[in-house]
DNA sequence: AACATGATTCGATAATATCGAATAACTTTG
DNA sequence: CAAAGTTATTCGATATTATCGAATCATGTT
């Protein structure tokens, strides 16, 4: 691990979590001299992943960072494949769908149709939910068993709402359960008032490399096994797409 | 300028413009030796900022880089503003709208509003376009001399179409037009068959920080009067909400 | 106007990234 | 099926390079 990049991408994670800070107050975040601070943060802003604000001096994120997002999403097979299928499953439901992959201990949304009413909705590319909060994490853990351990062993659980799950055991329970399904399930858990199912996706090796769901307001909980079929059938139409040969695919180990 | 730093960022400019690499490709791009690269590579990927393929060993963008674009947008005053504004100015018109900020010799598109005739169209937000082939960036460079003459003075201007302006002082004689209306404009000079125009937008401090543009199919040219009327009172609008006391407002210097 | 706060520059120091060589994991070829 | 070749990865000596404290500069405040 490099010293000066690893402290140069923990800068970025800092200016993630506030709007626009000063140097001194990266500095004090981070533990750091000024100086060593300064230095880091210029290198960033030649390259546009952080810019300054010329009148403040404070630093934000920049729009380099942003061609990066933008390119990654291209990149992804997942997301390719999943647009098509979850055009027709928000059709065939009614509800929003959602595609995620897993980045750390949280899952990243990479892609979002809107529940086909046509009302405005928030676009949600590109936000995080913690695993263990979301039908898309379960969906993805309960495959992973190596992921799984290592969010069943965090010292936390950190509660989003009054219903999520921060008990390991129970956790764990649930993750079985999926197993028996294929599909995961999600009650308050993230954002009160909003519960889904998802199901997993795996790619030509069979592996499980993300998660696809349905969300829906709670007062339409619980859903109708149509949408569960639908899923299910999304699931394993993007997998093979992907070319994976069966679905869901058992884990291994 | 840090070193390794800046070689990991110039690591994620090569991915950008590839899928995916191998170390080797990425160590023959930068002109290093494999296990430099390594090194910066390695900690990219623990950060999530770029992710190793499980099965061919190669490296493209990570999820890390897709949250922090997000972020990025989020903070971005300039765009909170546009949105509502643009909205309405898409319905006056009848045409795509878009807004974006200068990202060193390139236009960064930051807001999408699509035609509103309903049409799928493809989201915009996060795609680059050389400044002098934009009315986006002509708008921008016109009331940024700074900028302008870094551009001007660059060994060529890129030819997008047969339309691009590649002469300099062509490119100049058409930003001090702009000066005159506060309105540029491009006629299939980024893209075949596809004009608009653009006007720039100012901060509190009446810097020049964006601009603001719609984009209509070339059989629609030119515009009517109309239609550059919105734009310019768009660009005014977002202008004063975000604290700039006049519009246009003259470059100093 | 003097002071305080924060950003930036500079230069000596030693910690740290670098690079070549060796190894390990695969893939392709004979 | 073996062997050669390719590619990723590890390791350790070396000197380049990042680091950090102090000094300077720019801003805004009392």
């Amino acid at each position: 691990m490099i010293q000066s990049v690893d402290r140069a991408i923990r800068i970025l994670g800092v200016l993630q979590g506030a709007r626009n800070l000063s140097l001194s107050e990266i500095a004090g975040k981070l533990e750091l001299p000024a100086s060593t601070v300064h230095g880091l943060v210029r290198t960033l802003a030649v390259h546009g992943m952080i810019e300054q604000e010329l009148d403040s001096g404070r630093y934000r994120l920049g729009p380099a960072v942003l061609r990066l997002g933008n390119v990654y999403l291209d990149t992804l097979e997942l997301r390719a494949r999943t647009s098509t299928w979850s055009e027709e499953l928000a059709r065939r439901t009614g509800c929003a769908v959602r595609t995620g992959v897993l980045m750390g201990n949280e899952i990243m949304i990479i892609h979002h149709e809107p529940r086909p009413d046509g009302s405005r909705q928030m676009p949600e590319v590109g936000i995080v939910i913690p695993v263990h909060a979301s039908a898309l994490g379960k969906a993805l853990l309960a495959y992973r068993p190596a992921d799984a351990a290592r969010v069943l062993a965090a010292d936390e659980l950190r509660a989003m709402t009054g219903e999520t799950i921060v008990e390991a055991a129970k956790l764990e329970k649930e993750l079985e359960a999926v197993l028996a399904t294929g599909v995961a399930t999600e009650c308050d858990e993230a954002v009160l008032s909003e519960s889904g199912i998802a199901a997993p996706v795996f790619d030509a090796a069979g592996r499980p490399i993300g998660a696809v769901g349905v969300v829906a307001p709670t007062t339409d909980w619980p859903l109708p096994d149509s949408t569960l079929d639908a899923l299910r059938e999304a699931a394993r139409n993007i997998s093979r797409e992907l070319g994976s040969a069966r679905w869901p695919v058992p884990p291994t180990s």
